[in-house]
DNA sequence: AGCACGCCGACT
DNA sequence: GTCGGCGTGCTC
């Protein structure tokens, strides 16, 4: 009878975990943060050990794990602990928690990397043997010089332990694997299978650190001031003002610590500049976590984390990597709302997983950027983060120019061609002619965002999501941005047979095309998620226009970031209306930022950039705050409207999406929802409505907002949504109810 | 997430 | 009569 229990993780979407007798021949092995593997119904699954305990389950028969994975835990404590917070916060399961953070591999089983090397037999232990040996080859030629060969490399013999050699490399010398058979087969040499890793670590330090301006000093001095009070500081730095020499100093200081360093970027944003960068200043302690790596890779990664890396250069999930001494999370361009992991639970926040994660680390926190989140920003001024400002642009380099071109004016003068303002068109000519370089913003991808018979009005639309189709040129295809189902673009109306098929509206495809019309002589690239599709594609295309085999740049907010251009003069955002229209409180938010980010792409160290906005709203105050840069004006501007509509940081918002294939059981579910929720919420909750696009893969939606204060304890009434969620699903008929629960929701 | 159980309609 | 569809509940 077994007295020993472990609580496991395991992957699935179960609120609690499950408890399982540890056999007694593997009581000594048990540890917290250990794998395991544990049957689950009639499957088994590799889950992670809680805790272990004595307490013996009364209501059901425990079940003992069927085997221990790991000699050392995988997860440690403070993940662990990091895993349980998340799950609370965002409330989801452990097991998704678990899911998002240990690489695919971990979850089955990690195999190393494995190569064949070769070493002397261990019959061999004296030069006069070794001698003996070589003698008797004398008549075999191929296998003496096989064995010469090996002995070279192997330099000085320690019979002991002799050298062991790749196989690969000891045949490279044009030795045959005949030869090497035959000396196996006599005992002489030996084939052994040795783990080798995958990760590169050929990069070497040795490039000083950048030296930093006065202003960038400061800055760095007052962020050391503020970081002895608080855990976090923002970084409010202008764009060009160069936040990265700041962070690069503040990462050496936490290597003199002894600590470890972790440097979040937006998926877009992790260019190998930035990786080289790095790289040639503190050598392979440097690790970078991306997601095109393979899951190889990530496993082992993860393990040389504690072993080796001292600074982690990574996207999102590299929160959770498992640090034994981490003092510093930069978190750059923490306004990025890729930052929140929409689709699988955990839908959690990279910024907030990051202060929670250092507060268990007691490490700080840095969040930097341009154009501050608006909840950031008010944190800082309410004094719960440090706020410090660099409003300097490093080499004094000025700021771009800004004009706001009226489209509808434009067009009533007929100087509208296409998507291009005659002055638009001017400046481009007038920037390659010079040589230089352009950007062109498009908020859009694909050709057209819809196409129309211009005979009946029919516009083709998906048949699982209540969307308009999106016209690709490439493919000629017809593409549901929500699902991805795709048709071919038929030559005549599917509904009365005309042939008159317009496309309307515009998204890169299209500007890329019009631009070639215009300047047949430039050399236009695109780059949006079409184009960046190919494994390599994105930093390809970004190389052949650092490098100015691309005179035109067309794209979408994949350009706003990362690299800065040198011959870059002009920017164009073609249409802002697109960002300004958007259906979302925090739509202004996101166009000053988005607008202001790809303004920074302008200019260069000794000359002024310029920026040209197309809007058919051009009195629209985010449009001069724009060009004035005045990011307090939008902050203050944003604050109004959002104590207005308590909206965050004036409240706390979550939102329920309810899921269901019939809309006739989906309103009846969202009703009774209501009926649920109201009386305890009362004026904080709103719903159910429909959101904009209400069907997706064949499933409707219905939302829910509820706004908590802003110091409520969340707790509790987080607690109370889950139990009416739990309630309505086990109401009849209402079990195939989907409903996502969206914590801090973009 | 799977998987089994059970209830109802459509057929050999 | 029985086959199989899916709605429902449980996993230790």
């Amino acid at each position: 009878m077994s007295v020993i229990f472990a609580d496991v993780i395991v992957p699935l979407a179960l609120n609690r975990l499950l408890t399982y007798s540890v056999p007694e021949k593997l009581e000594s092995m048990a540890a917290a943060g250990k794998r395991v593997t544990v049957p689950v119904g009639k499957k088994s699954y590799t889950g992670l050990i809680r805790r272990i305990h004595r307490h013996a389950p009364e209501s059901y028969a425990v079940k003992d794990l069927l085997a221990i994975l790991d000699d050392s835990p995988t997860v440690t404590e403070i993940q662990l602990q990091h895993w349980e917070q998340l799950a609370g916060y965002y409330l989801c399961s452990p097991g998704e928690v678990m899911k998002a953070a240990l690489p695919a591999r971990l979850r089955t089983v990690f195999r190393p990397l494995t190569e064949t090397c070769v070493r002397l037999h261990p019959s061999i232990s004296s030069e006069e043997q070794l001698h003996g040996c070589l003698d008797a080859l004398k008549r075999a030629a191929k296998q003496e010089a096989l064995l010469l060969s090996y002995l070279s490399f192997a330099g000085e013999l320690d019979f002991a332990h002799p050298h062991e050699m790749p196989k690969k490399q000891l045949l490279q010398g044009g030795q045959t694997a005949a030869a090497l058979t035959a000396c196996v087969k006599k005992n002489i040499l030996m084939l052994v299978t040795r783990e080798t890793g995958r990760l590169d670590l050929s990069a070497t330090a040795g490039k000083a650190a950048p030296v930093l301006s006065a202003a960038q000093q400061q800055a760095r001095d007052e962020i050391s001031v503020l970081f002895r009070q608080k855990n976090v500081v923002l970084l409010h730095g202008i764009t060009a003002s160069g936040k990265t020499e700041i962070y690069i100093d503040l990462m050496a200081e936490q290597l003199r610590h002894g600590r470890q360093a972790l440097y979040l970027l937006p998926e877009i944003a992790l260019t190998t500049q930035i990786i080289d960068r790095l790289q040639s200043i503190f050598g392979n302690i440097v690790g970078v976590y991306h997601s095109k790596y393979s899951d190889n890779e990530r496993a082992e990664i993860y393990h040389a984390v504690s072993s080796h890396y001292r600074i982690i250069l990574g996207v999102r999930s590299s929160l959770f990597l498992p640090f034994d001494n981490l003092g510093l999370i930069i978190v750059d361009e923490e306004h990025e709302t890729s930052y929140k992991q929409y689709d699988p639970a955990p839908r959690f926040h990279t910024r907030d997983a990051a202060i929670m994660l250092a507060q268990l680390h007691r490490a700080s926190v840095l969040l930097g950027t341009a154009t501050p989140s608006v909840e950031s920003y008010y944190n800082a001024h309410a004094g719960k983060y440090g706020l410090v400002t660099l409003a300097e642009r490093y080499y004094q380099a000025l700021p771009p120019t800004m004009d706001v071109v009226d489209t509808t004016r434009e067009r009533k003068r007929k100087k509208m061609h296409g998507l291009f303002s005659q002055p638009l068109l001017d400046a481009i000519g007038e920037a390659l002619s010079k040589n230089e370089q352009v950007i062109l913003f498009q908020n859009r991808r694909g050709y057209s965002p819809f196409v129309q018979c211009s005979e009946c009005g029919h516009i083709p639309r998906c048949t699982r999501c209540s969307v308009s189709l999106t016209y690709h040129r490439q493919g000629n295809v017809l593409l549901c941005h929500y699902c991805g189902a795709s048709q071919p673009l038929l030559a005549v109306c599917p509904e009365c047979k005309s042939p008159n098929i317009q496309t309307k509206g515009a998204g890169t495809e299209r500007a890329e095309d019009e631009l070639q019309l215009f300047f047949p002589q430039a050399r236009i690239a695109r780059l949006d998620l079409d184009a960046a599709r190919a494994k390599h594609a994105y930093s390809h295309i970004l190389g052949s226009f650092a490098q100015r085999r691309i005179d035109i740049l067309v794209g979408t907010q994949m350009i706003t970031k990362g690299l800065d251009f040198e011959h870059v003069s002009l920017v164009g955002i073609l249409n802002a209306d697109t960002l300004l229209n958007f259906p979302d409180f925090r739509a202004h938010e996101r166009s000053f930022q988005l607008m202001t980010q790809v303004s920074g792409r302008a200019g260069r160290k000794d000359k002024q950039g310029r920026v040209i906005i197309q809007t058919a709203q051009p009195s629209n105050p985010i449009i001069y705050l724009v060009r004035k840069a005045d990011y307090n004006g939008l902050f203050n501007l944003q604050l109004l409207e959002r104590r207005e509509f308590h909206f965050p940081p004036y409240s706390r918002l979550t939102s329920i999406t309810l899921k269901h294939r019939q809309p006739d059981i989906l309103q009846p579910a969202a009703e009774m929802l209501r009926n649920l929720l109201s009386p305890a919420l009362q004026q904080r909750l709103t719903g159910p409505f429909q959101p904009a696009v209400n069907r997706i893969q064949n499933r409707y939606l219905a939302c829910f907002w509820v706004r908590l204060e802003r110091d409520a304890h969340a707790g509790a009434l987080k607690h109370f949504l889950m139990e009416q969620l739990a309630a309505l699903r086990r109401q009849r008929g209402f079990s195939g109810i989907e409903a996502t629960v969206d914590v801090d929701p973009f």
